[in-house]
DNA sequence: TGTACATCAGTGAACGCGCGTTCACTGATGTAC
DNA sequence: TGTACATCAGTGAACGCGCGTTCACTGATGTAC
């Protein structure tokens, strides 16, 4: 077979045929993410991957010990998509006024953390679904919490946020955050038109931004983060 | 059969065993609750039910005309659980300083939607997954806004929360509360121990708190409502 | 370089399960005369 | 008050589906000599 697209999956060099696929146990995570895409956790299904894949069902057996695992799998990957996609909207932050930067950082964690659950809906719940006790997958499972910690620590530095309102600040974030994208992506804010949505969220995370400021007295301008303010 | 016991779903006067069951639509709801309180979504399948009430599985298409109904039904009731213990929660606040009490019901119709996801995590999730377009059940999907929006007003009414902040505030406190509802049942907050939980959720309402007293500028003392100040 | 053989990664049939839904039926109930 | 009959609420068999998992097997691959 010429190297013409041999799509994900597949081993180079490998005949357009072989009896042997080359590469399923990654085809087949990559043909379960696309299922939880568009299905959830339900969308993964060993018979119907496996036949998406183009291949017998009892194959997948020889790569994933259970469903669950393959769930597992996805889910890790989710995760890091998540977190990718945080990650990515933190490097973005140009303001360069160390306060106002650190605040603005926090802002974006949280947007990015909603966008990736309202893009992608599917994966956003198998990233919660699925907890495997596997020791990456549940270091995949801590990152977010991880990467918002830094952000808040941030805050700290530059005086934003009282270190003693530090202890714990990790879940008032989240659980806002976390809500907001659930109510979003499954829930009743689902019929909520994108742009009051939006708006709506900025007035969240303006909120946790008061709120944090109240710690330190620090003063906090209308418009200077928020555009709800 | 005497009347000892005949349980609920049952028509009074019924002999033991009759062929018709008496109240088997209501007895099928009832079961469906039961089901969902342990095994939430999942638990609410017709033949498993129809089993449980005693009757076969067809019977119960003379009440419902598809899985759904009945699950739709269910979630309704547990949206209705879930309704009732905010309301009862707000009544046993007996703080009397009106600013004062205004904050503590906030913080309480809070303290009482995180307690039933924990207490009732099947039911909650059910509340959260079915929607009907049933009006009566669309009606009790937007009872626990309206009671929080109730809340929000009070606050505003005492001088607390800034009437221009008002608008949309029930997103963040639902988000807030529903995100920490849906971490510590389901998700990664789940593995921590209660009284450490419990301690979070006063961060939590009390950074909603101070976020809300910085739109008037209120005095917040610390202790006053939250042991974490 | 060629061959025997162990190992690996597939196949396909089968097991056993539970589900939602439909349909022709029958036993029970209540009502009109 | 008694009886015929319509209606209602059940039964049980069947349809068709998809699932996870196992197992004896076979074709392909790579390695030792």
């Amino acid at each position: 077979m010429t190297e013409a697209g041999p799509g994900p999956g597949y081993r180079e060099g490998m005949s357009a045929s072989t009896y042997h696929h080359g590469n399923l146990r990654e085809a087949l995570v990559e043909a379960a993410v696309a299922a939880a895409r568009t299905d959830g956790p339900a969308g993964i299904g060993v018979r119907e991957l496996a036949r998406r894949v183009g291949v017998s069902h009892s194959a997948a057996y020889r790569h994933f010990a259970h469903r669950d695992d393959l769930l597992a799998e996805v889910a890790t990957r989710a995760m890091t998509g998540l977190v990718d996609a945080m990650q990515r909207r933190l490097d973005d932050v140009d303001v360069t006024e160390p306060v106002l930067r650190a605040r603005c950082r926090l802002a974006e964690i949280g947007r990015a953390y909603v966008a990736f659950a309202l893009a992608e809906p599917g994966l956003f719940r198998v990233a919660f679904t699925a907890h495997s006790g596997v020791p990456e997958d549940q270091a995949a499972a801590g990152r977010p919490y991880a990467l918002l910690g830094e952000v808040l620590d941030g805050l700290v530095d530059v005086g934003f946020l009282a270190p003693s309102a530090r202890v714990g600040a990790e879940t008032t974030c989240w659980a806002a955050v976390h809500g907001f994208s659930v109510l979003s992506s499954d829930g009743p804010l689902a019929l909520m038109p994108a742009d009051e949505r939006e708006r709506e969220l900025d007035r969240v995370l303006a909120a946790i931004d008061r709120s944090y400021a109240a710690t330190t007295g620090s003063v906090v301008v209308p418009g200077d983060v928020f555009a709800v303010d």
